[in-house]
DNA sequence: CCGGATCCCGCTTGATACTG
DNA sequence: CAGTATCAAGCGGGATCCGG
């Protein structure tokens, strides 16, 4: 044996940089955030507790399976509560936590500096791609 | 034909989404610092110029051509400034702008709410998964 | 009406080897 | 030293169909 060497290499550096994620704080944050469709369901929720189909539609281009996924993801991390009300057919209610909420200075602040810097980005970008296309 | 329609309404799907993303700033702020490597390349930087090898030997577990990749986004977006020395061997260096050191309040209050938070993030999945594991 | 299960495709990641 | 070229694989994200 030992001659796994390139297989054992990636397990391990797949490893190193799993453990490091499970125990930066700042790591998961950025992994939740940044989810495609959660910073979005956020903001849908901001104003008050919404219904599954309303978040849907609030929400272009979201397939129901994602939006569920989504729902739940937040749900299990205690961002988002979800009341099921037994009405005929049944309602399910979506709302934001009091963790949920206190997440939202911090969108903020990211929102604040995009709006405010992201032109320039941009412009240096375009900058970028007209030197060297 | 018009039978395509699996492939055509994804396609729709994605061009809705692209277009979302091309207009959006904080979508694509989010999409840049969640990105794997932006965040600790950003902070390998905080302390001033760091040379390649630098930045590789910092961030454990980066495949050269990821770093290489992440420092060109980062450079194309205006947030590092790549010199090149014609010494022999050649060096270069990475240097946050002036624009890129003004992204770092932000990850600062990231950094703030992970470490205050996201232990109540944590203690709420355990219970979730402990109720139905 | 809500959302679970299953299949599937394409993109990104990353290891590895090589060059100026 | 500072990258580029190539190639394989894993996985996110979506369509689709089915159950409560």
């Amino acid at each position: 044996m030992a001659t796994t060497t390139a297989k054992q290499h990636q397990e391990l550096a797949k490893q190193r940089y799993d453990d490091f994620v499970a125990e930066c704080p700042t790591r998961q944050l950025l992994d939740r955030i940044s989810d495609k469709w959660v910073s979005l369901v956020l903001i849908a929720l901001a104003d008050g507790p919404r219904r599954y189909a309303e978040i849907n539609r609030a929400i272009a281009g979201v397939s129901p399976k994602m939006l569920t996924q989504t729902l739940r993801t937040l749900e299990r991390d205690g961002l988002v509560e979800r009341r099921i009300t037994a009405e005929v057919p049944v309602r399910v209610d979506y709302e934001l936590t009091a963790l949920g909420r206190s997440l939202q200075p911090v969108l903020s602040v990211i929102k604040s500096w995009a709006e405010a810097r992201m032109d320039d980005v941009l412009t240096a970008r375009a900058r970028y791609d007209g030197v060297s296309p």
